[in-house]
DNA sequence: ATTGCAAGTGCAATTTATTGCTCTTTAATG
DNA sequence: CATTAAAGAGCAATAAATTGCACTTGCAAT
């Protein structure tokens, strides 16, 4: 899963939950221009930030062997 | 799965593929430092450091809906 | 015990993520 | 169409990740 994905899947949960950009970055604690930043793809950013919007949003990050498809 | 285990993991999938820090560090592309660092759980790496890692170790990133145990 | 290699770490330099401010664009609603 | 709210984005300041260098610690093998 590409940081691409992340960012999609990101975009998607919150709407889902139907809270705004605004609402997201604060209960996560980091700042609106980030989420959007990450929300759109750009950027790098850490884990921790990533960790925290994935708490908000009730997903997790995880990290396992990578199964190769035939 | 918070930072610090993805740590102990990328430590233990590097020692069950027999390479050094070193030799993982120069194939992933980021420093010998940095890889240091996140492999002892300090730090707070970038998604492309850790995606970097992944990618040499077998290893992917995902994030997914958490599953709430009762 | 000593030799050699891998890993841990302090510190400073540099690069880059994060942030705030401001403005533009888009989308929905009356 | 006009209004309003949400999202996209340029730019500069700041905080923090990444890096290199030098040194120490640990660990295994001879």
């Amino acid at each position: 899963m590409h940081f691409n994905d992340i960012s999609i899947l990101i975009k998607n949960r919150r709407k889902i939950l139907r809270i705004t950009q605004l609402a997201l970055s604060e209960m996560a604690g980091i700042s609106l221009r980030s989420l959007k930043e990450i929300e759109r793809g750009k950027g790098n950013p850490t884990i921790n930030s990533l960790n925290k919007i994935a708490d908000i949003l009730g997903l997790e990050i995880n990290m396992e062997v990578k199964i190769i498809n035939k």
